[in-house]
DNA sequence: ACTAAAATCACCCGAAAGTATGAGTGGAAA
DNA sequence: TTTCCACTCATACTTTCGGGTGATTTTAGT
């Protein structure tokens, strides 16, 4: 981090010295060819060039990497062993799926009751229907069956 | 492919073109203001800073952007026995599950609201409740999910 | 042909589920 | 510090579920 914006303002103070450099050396040069007078331009258009160039230099250089993103889907097989079940941490990432909907996910998957699933959770029964709402949404589906049903697919739930 | 191609091109035509426009104008203002004398390290920075710009823009413009591929593997569940699925008949006899019963159980547990049961099966709304109610008698249960659960286990759904 | 079980449907009612919206809190990240 | 997000709760409303009851029509079997 720090180390690339030092890098940076190196390249520019570079530059700039670079650039008052020239600007000596081109003045230099005025008086010694002031003979050539219609060769002027010329003269305008080697430092047109000149500069053009080191302004693409500097682009590259300064330039983040332009970042695109592709996502590509792989299919994976899986197998649902009841025992030793850990659930698949990958796909709650990926559909954003917190700790508390999980655990309403799988009160919900032992048959409770929203009522059930807030007593036991000890919050209200409309904490849950906030969960479940969000959680039927990040599922695609419209009912809790369908809910457990998916997760079970995506191994969410044993 | 050909499309960009094509593009850059027109880029550097359209580049080389307003150089020369530039160059011309330079040109004229350099007559305008031949008092100037001593202005011009300002007209030569001016002319630096310009086409310095304009080498950063084009680089821009020309540069391909860096591919960063991400790849996020979905998994997808693939059933492990999905063919041949025989019911448990014995338990459906001991249980006294009639046929139109399991078949209301089935599109219960693909997660169906009564209403598309009802749909599915052409019969009204009221026939399907009259069924799943005999059906949570029959299973001992109280909701369709817990019936769907205890189905599984006892081996009438796959 | 008689009968029992199964299947169909209706109506009502209360409970549960689900939707929509808004809002407050606390902790973590920018 | 501000901003964002997970979590919490509430209110109001609509839809779905499930229980209860009763009724008619098939279907199947001795």
């Amino acid at each position: 981090m720090t180390s690339r914006k030092f890098q940076q303002i190196k390249l520019v103070v570079l530059y700039g010295t670079g650039l008052a450099l020239l600007a000596f050396l081109l003045h230099w040069f005025e008086y010694r060819f002031l003979i050539m007078d219609h060769s002027f331009e010329v003269y305008i258009g080697a430092i047109a060039l000149l500069f053009t160039g080191l302004g693409i230099w500097l682009a590259i250089k300064l330039s983040k990497p332009k970042v695109e993103r592709i996502i590509l889907e792989k299919k994976v097989f899986i197998q649902t062993s009841p025992e030793n079940f850990t659930p698949d941490e990958d796909n709650l990432l990926i559909l954003g799926i917190s700790k508390r909907e999980w655990e309403v996910l799988q009160l919900m998957a032992q048959g409770l009751s929203n009522q059930e699933i807030a007593n036991q959770l000890f919050v209200s029964i409309n904490t849950i229907k906030t969960h479940s709402s969000s959680l039927f949404e990040k599922l695609d589906v419209k009912r809790r069956i369908q809910a457990i049903e998916k997760a079970k697919n995506l191994g969410l739930l044993p």
